[in-house]
DNA sequence: ATAATAAAAGATAATTTTGTCTTTAATTAT
DNA sequence: ATAATTAAAGACAAAATTATCTTTTATTAT
C-alpha cells in the first residue's frame, strides 16, 4: 500500500466532492460515504482534516455540505501530503536516520528517482483532472 | 513510508546478520537489535518470520543464532515481500477493489511504471550487495 | 424565536502495528 | 544426565490507525 487507507478515503471523497461541485451541488458525509464505500463518521474526520488544510471546503446547515472551490489548483500531492504528512516522498527507505544524499544508504540512489517521480506524477495530476478521467470511464469511486 | 517499520528493522537485520555470516559468525537477538537500533524482542518476531519464510536461517542452543545462507540469492523483494506482503507492488493506490489493466483508475497508468521500478530496484539489490555497500560507505545500520 | 439541517468536535471502541516479558523447545558442552 | 545457551512461541500491553456514536455549533428556513 502506497497510500494509507484514510489518504485513499480522502483521495476519492475529494474526486466525488468535486464531481458533485461540478454540478453545481454541495454534498454531505452520508452522500460522500455511500459513494466512496467508506465508514460514514471516519470519513467525516478526514474531510474536518481536508477542510482545516483548505483543501476543500465546508458550510455548516441547511443546504450546506462539502465542495471543492478550485479543483484545478488542487493536486493529489496536496490531499496526500494533509493525511499521510510527506514521509513517502522523503524518509529512508531502509528507516535510517542518518540517511541523506551526503550520508546515504546503499538504496538511496535508486530510490530517489522513483520517488521523485511519485511527487511529479502526484503533483501533476489536480482534483479537476480526475474528475474528467471519471467522467470518460464511466466512473466508480469504490 | 515505503516500508512498514517492521519491514525496515527486517531488512536492516538481514544485512548485519549477512556481515556476521561473512565473517564466519552466527550471530543472536540481543546483538542484532543493539546493532539496528530495533526492540529486541520484537526483532526476534520478525526474525522467526524470515526464519519461516526461509529468507535466513537460526539454529538453537550454543553457538546457536542467526545466519544466512545464500546472501547472493536473497533480494530485498524478498524479505519486503516476506514482511509486508506484495501491496506494495499491486494494489490500486486510491483503493479501488475493481481496478486493474482493463478497468484502470486515473493514476493506474502513471503509478505502473512506477511500481515496477520499485519492484525491479528491490528485485536487483541482493542481501549481498547491501553487504559490499555498507562495507565501502562504513557501514551504520541505525 | 424556533425548528431543521449539516459539519465540527468529543468520547469511546475495535483493529492493527509495534513492543515487552515469560515460558518452552532445541542444541551444545560438561 | 545436567546445566547453559539460544531461538521459538505464547501471553500481554502500548500506540497508532481505523471505525462508531453522541453532543455541540453554525446556518438556514419558517
Amino acid at each position: 500500500m502506497i497510500l494509507s487507507k484514510s489518504c485513499e478515503y480522502a483521495v476519492r471523497a475529494a474526486i466525488y466532492i468535486a464531481l458533485k461541485t461540478q454540478q453545481g451541488e454541495k454534498t454531505g458525509i452520508i452522500a460522500i460515504s455511500e459513494a466512496i464505500g467508506s465508514p460514514t463518521h471516519f470519513t467525516g474526520k478526514i474531510l474536518q482534516a481536508l477542510a482545516r488544510k483548505k483543501v476543500i471546503s465546508s458550510i455548516k446547515g441547511p443546504h450546506g455540505g462539502f465542495f471543492i472551490e478550485n479543483p484545478k489548483d488542487i493536486y493529489l500531492v496536496d490531499i496526500i501530503k494533509a493525511i499521510d504528512g510527506s514521509g513517502l516522498f522523503s524518509s529512508c527507505v531502509m528507516g535510517l536516520k542518518t540517511c541523506s544524499d551526503t550520508k546515504p544508504c546503499p538504496m538511496h540512489e535508486q530510490i530517489k528517482p522513483i520517488r521523485t517521480q511519485l511527487l511529479t506524477e502526484f503533483s501533476k495530476k489536480s482534483v479537476d483532472e480526475l474528475v474528467k478521467d471519471f467522467d470518460k470511464t464511466g466512473y466508480f469511486l469504490r
